[in-house]
DNA sequence: AAAATTATTTAGATTTGTCTAAATAATAAT
DNA sequence: ATTATTATTTAGACAAATCTAAATAATTTT
């Protein structure tokens, strides 16, 4: 099947947000690609033409095995150029998801196999992501959860989820990366605020809303 | 200026086939871009809004020196991705112009210039086509001519000028490829053909037609 | 130089992906 | 169980990039 960039875009997203089986809201959808919910209804009757999605009025949306198929795959692109960037050109790991995210549409086995075998069939991305191989198998992410809800108190971040470069950018400032390993030190209700320390730095407040975006996992 | 691919794909295209000032006609234009003439209308008249192309109604086209610029860094990238999936990823020359088709609309000055110095700031790509540096400059291409109207004897292949999967296949299986070396025997008028001999190999005759497009240089 | 041919442009339509505004369905609140 | 709110869909429009068919301009031929 010949796909578009638009719609693997959408396929990409849906496997994205949907988690097990819950059909994926039009809404939802819409925030994630940063468009409208009427464009998310005209691409979902598309999909489901393509049979790409199970897709019912007022139902939300699911993708098929097809779909999730498609979805392996430009996610296993995407990861892969990740990787390529950061081990081999050397960029930082926040500068990657937007250039992965355009490289990533080039739909091509052969390139795709030939750039994991010379990234030496890397298992997880600069993000501590996953990357799943040819046949769309991959690691068990590792026990992670976001930080504002992390009930462990020595943590290790192990992904960022909203990888826009403006949040990433404030992350690095901030000296969170890959891999920092922190302290929750206080979690105030009122102000929707977290105290936390980094290893060798002063302690540091960040908002729940950027908690969220952090996975940690305890070390 | 954020152009789009369509966009990106004509100002290469004029860039390929205007030869010094002479203008570009809108049907060679059509079949470069194997589309029609109506459609080379429609959007010479937008790039001449963007101020890529110089254009008046039945005049045909030239690159702006804006323009130029444009389809150097195009050209830049698209060469440069040449050399990473040959000298990187193990593909052959003649695989490579399709991908690089698609991976040279990935517009980051960063990427390109962190590819090219990965590589090693090659010159010229595995065609043997000079590759512009980040300031548009590149190698004046080596003295050649196709293969029909050479008039030395012991030539060498530097060039195939139609990249279409299909001329390169054909050129592969008799055994024709980058630096191979050969020597004219015969030039038949009445049928088009030549007959030419490879070196440790027996003699074959090709088109005209096909001869067009392998550029070689004497040895 | 008129006629024939070829090249180019215009006019109007189509597809893809998007939008706004209005209508309808589903869900939550009283 | 109505009412209010929120979510979703429909209807109609638009921009980009293309097309076909018809009109016009340029060039070549006789």
């Amino acid at each position: 099947m010949n796909l578009s960039i638009a719609e693997e875009n959408y396929v990409k997203a849906i496997y994205k947000l949907q988690d097990g089986d819950t059909a994926v809201t039009t809404n939802a959808l819409a925030y994630e690609l940063d468009t409208k919910p009427a464009s998310v209804t005209d691409m979902a009757k598309k999909l489901k033409e393509k049979q790409l999605i199970d897709y019912e009025k007022y139902q939300g949306i699911t993708l098929s095995s097809e779909g999730r198929k498609t979805a392996l795959q430009i996610v296993r692109r995407h990861r892969l150029w990740e990787c390529f960037l950061v081990d081999k050109l050397a960029f930082s790991w926040e500068e990657v998801h937007e250039l992965a995210e355009e490289l990533e549409h080039v739909r091509s086995e052969k390139l795709t196999n030939r750039l994991s075998e010379y990234l030496g069939n890397p298992t997880v991305d600069p993000h501590g992501d996953p990357i799943p191989d040819a046949h769309g198998k991959m690691v068990k992410p590792r026990p992670q959860t976001s930080l504002d809800q992390a009930n462990a108190k020595r943590l290790v971040v192990t992904a960022v989820t909203d990888q826009s470069t403006a949040l990433l950018a404030f992350l690095n400032a901030k000296g969170i990366g890959l891999g920092t390993q922190l302290e929750i030190l206080a979690h105030y209700e009122y102000d929707n605020s977290i105290e936390i320390k980094i290893k060798h730095a002063p302690a540091l407040t960040i908002s729940e809303q950027v908690a969220k975006n952090i996975m940690v996992r305890p070390v």
